[in-house]
Order: C-alpha cells, then sequence, then structure tokens
DNA sequence: AATGAATGAGCCTTCATTCAT
DNA sequence: GATGAATGAAGGCTCATTCAT
C-alpha cells in the first residue's frame, strides 16, 4: 500500500558536489591509489557509472576535489592580501592563523599530505596540484614578505629562502598529525605551534 | 670428490641485506603500494620466490627496511651530543647541517615520507617507527635545546613546540623535494635552506 | 488561445527515418559493436530515451537500418534488367559500373562488410540478408549470365560460379577498402579495378 | 589414499602454442572484440592471469596468433615462389590450390575475415596485418604475374589491378562462407571456385 | 635454498538499458 | 512524446602470494 521507493531519484545539481564531498573524505583517509571508486560511489549514495557521469576518471575527479575545496582557501588568502593595511606582520600572522584554524576543521587541509603521498606515482596530479595550488600559495606568503621588506619592516632576507621558512614548518606539523595522529604520544597543538613559530621566526625577520 | 664452494659465491646470509636495500631504493622512490615485489626482486639479482623465503609478507620487509636504515642515523647523533663541548647554538647547526648532508646522500632519509605516505595503512609500522625513530630524534634536539637555556645561550622557551620549530623545516623541504622534484619550478638548495632557517631560528632563540 | 504547431517542427514520423540514416553512417564507419546509441543519438539530433522509443534495442534498430536501405538498389538492378534490350555483357558492364559508382556514393553498400563482421553474432540477421538481398542480388546476375549463354554470347559455364566470379572481386574490393583505408599503402580504384575485372571475365566467358 | 591433484601444473614450454590455439579458435569464432580473455584462458586449460604472463595485451596475443599461423603459410608460398620452374601458369594455380585446401583445414585461414570486421576498431593491429600479411601475400601473386608477363607466358597488364583479381574472389567466397555458412542456401564448393576462376582468369591474362 | 610458473582477487572504465521526470 | 540521470554487469589488466619443481 506503501509507495515503493524508486530504484533511483534525479538529482543532478547535487551530486557532483556529493560525489566530490565523499571523494575529499575518502582520498583524505586513505591516500588516492588506495580508495576505490565503488567506496567513493557508496559513500555519495550512487553508484560507480554515476561517477562517472560527472567524471572522467578518477584522476579528474581528483581534481575536481581540489578545484572545489583547495582553490577557495587561497583564493581567500589573495583576497586578503589585496585588500590589507596597515603592518605586514600582522598580516602574515592572519594567514598562518586562518591556516591552522583551517587545519582543525576543513579536510581540504588534508590534500597536502595527499599530494606528498602520491606525487611520484602519479605525475599528471602532482603538475596540477604545484601549479594550481603550490606556486600560488607561495606567491602569497612570498609577496607579504617582499612587501614587508619594502616597508622596511623585515630586513633584507632571500625571500624565497624566508617563504619556505614561514611556509614548512606549520604545514608539517599538520602532515605528521595526519599520519601519525593515532601513535604520537607527544603531539602539538596546531595553533600554539602556530603562535610560537610566528613569533620566533619574526625575530629573525624584522628589522632592528 | 667434495665440490668446494667458490670463493666469490655469494653467502646466504647476505641475501636479506641485498634485498633490503633493493627495498630501500624502489619505496623511497616509488612509495609501499607501487612498487612491485618483482622489481624489489630484480634489483636485489634475485627471484620473486627467493623474497618470500625471508620475508613473510611485503609489510614484514617494509618493517626490516626501517629498521635496519635509519636506527644507524640517530645513533650518531647521540654520540655527537654525548661528546659535545662548547656553545649549544653550534652542536645544534653541527647536528641540522650533518642531516642536511645525509638527506642528499643516503636513501634512508627518504624513510620520512615513506612513513608519512603509509602510516595510516600501517598502523602498527606507524607505532613502532614514532617509538624508535621520532621520538629518538625529538629528545636529542630537544637535549641540545634544554642545555642552551640552561646554559644561558637560548630564551627559556617551550621546549617541545621549539623542537618542532627546529626539525620540521628542514624535514619538510626534503619530503616536498622526494615528491615533487619533477614539477616544483621552484626548488631551493637543501643545506642553503638548512643555514638560512638556522639563522633565523637563532635570532629568535639567543638570550640578548 | 491554442497554440498552433509551428510548421518548421518536424513531425515525429520523420524521427525513425533521422535516427536510421545517423545509425547506417555510424554503424558502416565503426561496426555495430562499436557503435555507441548516445553517438547515434547525438548524429540524429536526439537523445539516447528516444532511441529506445522507436526500436526495442540495437540489435533491432541494426536490422530497421538493413531494411530501409539496401533493398531500394537491388530493385533498380531488376527494373534495368526487365527493360534491357540489347548485348548482355552491355548489361553486365552497366550492372558492375553503377554498383562501383553507388560503393563511392553511398554508405549503404558499407552494408555488405557491416553483415560479414556482424553476421556470426546477429544470426537471425544474416537469415533475413541472405534472402531478401544476397539471394536476389545473386539472381540478378545470374539471369544477365544465363541469357548471355542462351544468346550465344557467353559460353556454357557454371552459372552458380560464374554468377559468384561476377560479383566477388569488387565487393571484396570494397569490403576492403572500408576496413583498411587507414593503412593500405597499396589502394587501388574501385572503378578501375570493376573495369579490369570485366574486361578479363569476358574474355575467359565470351564465345568464341 | 590417492595423491590429490595439484592445483596447477608447470608447462611452461607448452603454455604459449596453446594459449595461441585457443585465441585463434575463439578469435576465429566471434572475433576480436567479442572475445574475453577468460574465455581464451579457459579453452588453454589456465587462468586469465597465465594468459598475461606470455602476452603482454590482448592485441600482442592476436599478433602472436597471426605470427605463429598465418605467416608460415605465406613463407610457405614463397618458397614454392623461389623453388619454381616451368609455367608460371601452373604456379598460380598451385598457389590458389594450396591456399583453397587450407581454408578447408586450417582455422588460419579465418584471420582474414576478422581483420576485415575489427581492422576499423583496432588500427594497430590492422597496420600489423597489412604490413606483416597482406602486402607479403599480394606481393607473392604479383610477382608470379610479373614474371609470367616477362616470359611472354601472359600479356602485360596492370599488374596491381591483375593481382587483386587473383585473389580477391576466393578470399571473398572464403569470407562470406565464414559469415554466413549457416544461412547461405547456395554455397560453392572452395576448391571447385577456386579452378572456375582461376581458368576464367587464364583465358583473360594469357597472351596469344 | 632457490626458482618462476600459475593463481585469483581486485579495480578502473565502458555502455546498453531502464525509468523517474 | 521526449529527456537524460542513473544503473549494473562485464571485461581488460595488475600484482601479491602460492607452490610444484
Amino acid at each position: 500500500m506503501n509507495t515503493p521507493t524508486p530504484r533511483w531519484q534525479r538529482r543532478k545539481d547535487a551530486r557532483p558536489a556529493e560525489i566530490i564531498e565523499a571523494a575529499l573524505s575518502l582520498f583524505v583517509e586513505r591516500g588516492f591509489a588506495a580508495t576505490r571508486l565503488d567506496d567513493v560511489a557508496k559513500l555519495a549514495g550512487v553508484t560507480k557509472g554515476t561517477v562517472y557521469l560527472y567524471f572522467a576518471n578518477k584522476e579528474e575527479l581528483f581534481k575536481a576535489v581540489v578545484r572545489e575545496t583547495v582553490l577557495p582557501n587561497i583564493e581567500s588568502g589573495e583576497t586578503l592580501l589585496a585588500e590589507h593595511q596597515g603592518r605586514w606582520a600582522d598580516l602574515l600572522w592572519t594567514l598562518l592563523e586562518r591556516w591552522a584554524e583551517r587545519m582543525e576543521q576543513s579536510a581540504s587541509t588534508g590534500i597536502s599530505k595527499l599530494m606528498i603521498a602520491e606525487a611520484n606515482n602519479f605525475p599528471e596530479l602532482a603538475r596540477f596540484y604545484v601549479e594550481e595550488v603550490v606556486i600560488r600559495s607561495r606567491k602569497l606568503f612570498a609577496n607579504v614578505i617582499e612587501r614587508g621588506i619594502a616597508a622596511g619592516e623585515f630586513r633584507p632576507v632571500d625571500v624565497a629562502l624566508a617563504t619556505r621558512a614561514v611556509i614548512s614548518p606549520l604545514m608539517m606539523i599538520k602532515v605528521w598529525k595526519q599520519s601519525f595522529s593515532l601513535c604520537d604520544t607527544e603531539p602539538v597543538d596546531l595553533r600554539d605551534f602556530a603562535r610560537f613559530h610566528y613569533e620566533l621566526m619574526l625575530q629573525g625577520l624584522q628589522a632592528r
């Protein structure tokens, strides 16, 4: 007497986002190669065929995940830079703090570890990631440092090296947490570390 | 009547070490999952069946690789600490410099990336690695910082955070190089970066 | 108040023919199995669902294509035979020449190759094709030969064998062209070959 | 009490030939695309993995089939040509007769139809077949015709066209038989047709 | 001890067919 | 009548593992 549940529903507009969300969570949890599209489909509530309706293949699905979940973060940082007024050291802290915050909330920051783990086996993905994400992120921080130097706020350091010195520690801690959260008995808090590292950095960067 | 074993024949005792060496080099180059045992065997000059003679399966081979190739590096650092006389900042630099050097020469430093990439899929191995390698490495650097503070050379910072701040940047750069050497158009030199980062750190660490 | 159906709107009666035309062209180009219904639909300007509205499945569509596109050619030959006056060798040439011409212009002559390729997988279709197309075509040529013999123009050869000897070469060249046009570096012209073969045949057929 | 049957036996030397034989028979029966490697393996008494032990992929398996089963036929024809003494028309007949015989006995002559059916979908196979089989076969017959002309036995015809005229009819009859054996109610005998066609040809070819 | 032939489970991808809209 | 989103079965290929020799 009750209406039989239809075999499926048309959810064209919602599907891609649902699949991307499922893929992000599984990619970050298990890695790219170890994630089966069957599982992505199941988690998204569809079948494998449906995944291929929206994404040409596994690699394109991955790229879509990056585009939808990582790029917006970078763009928000670029906006911050464009609109910034005031001390550059303050902007540096704002960027680092927001990054640390996102690391604790959004799975999208797990993509870094994913890429580190899979880059050698999927060179095309690595290229895509470096071009779309890495270079732009570096440029963002490099810009802040350059302007700080120009403003006389920072010493005239090597910008490429300084950019790495600003980015690497926080990224490493995040990557580490993702891999060893279950067995590292001496974890550090991401935001505490971000602040500590920022202040340490600043001593060495600031002009006297 | 008895056929004398020729001098040049490989003793069977050497086999496991040869297999481990081959496995290290391929695991570091391609990662755990992407390395085929066929290739490990070929590189070691044996056949696939022989690998299974010495190692129960791929995971056990992986564990053996970690055990045999990483610990000696740490021990040499501990010796340096035990015998050190003079300024602690100098020891800090010595440790970082030697580490950076090894990164450019020895495949064993590629294990870090390997572990980061595979830890989630091999929790027991992750536990082993954290206990035997990570904790000991941290303790080494933490000791240097603590003694520097005690000697009035460094400010009384949070030692756990400072240890991470000292270790993470260089490790991140190495991990990164390993994953993106082919497509990162803006690579930095490991030792240049080690020196840059050391000096920056020192500004923030030193007591005035 | 009533919306008049615009004159330019396609009548629904035209749909099947449009789909058949699209299917013919793709089947001939790519073969039965390799032709996707998606592509047929796209070429016909409809969607895949619409194809299933008019044809129960891919096989039925295939049958429809054969029915609609091959028979008219045979009928025109039969007409020629019925109305022929003069030497039978001339009619033979006329038939061969027209056939060679059609081979260069109409996709429908590609059906032969299609049937050769798919007959084993679609036995019922093969039966249909043999009965409706093959037997009738043979009869046409056999008739010409028989009348030529009766008229003393040709020697009294085995008509069944002679019919095959007349038909096969040209058909083979066409079939071949269709399959190997891209990689055969020594193609021959269809009409040159038809003429060459006709004259060769004639030497052997003619009474002295 | 009875010894349990081993899961498999080592039959290294025999395997490739067994797999090739199985593949030939299925390819000819069903076509290249429609033949599943699972079925080839089953018919050869092995598993799919074993097929890949000896052949890199389906296309390479096909090439091996051609190499092992078709090329020897051509080579034997080339030997016949090299060693021939006497009238060229006789050699022509010998070649055609042997070909017709093989058509009735060996599955390998079914490859022609196979290639016709699949060439468009597997261009690399088509290229291989044309280069390794087609060109060489044509050259064989072309040589006979050329020498016949040089010897004054045949009229100075267009050799390329004449070669096709010699080869095509018999090949077409064979191809046809393979596709329509079940439903053609007017089959002709291959060897009868070969003889008939040969004699017809000869009339047109011979110098007066 | 060592080999390497053989296995079989697993995964990405394709596409004819179905059916909710 | 027409659409196109969704399905699901099928097949090529890989590779860790086993085991007869």
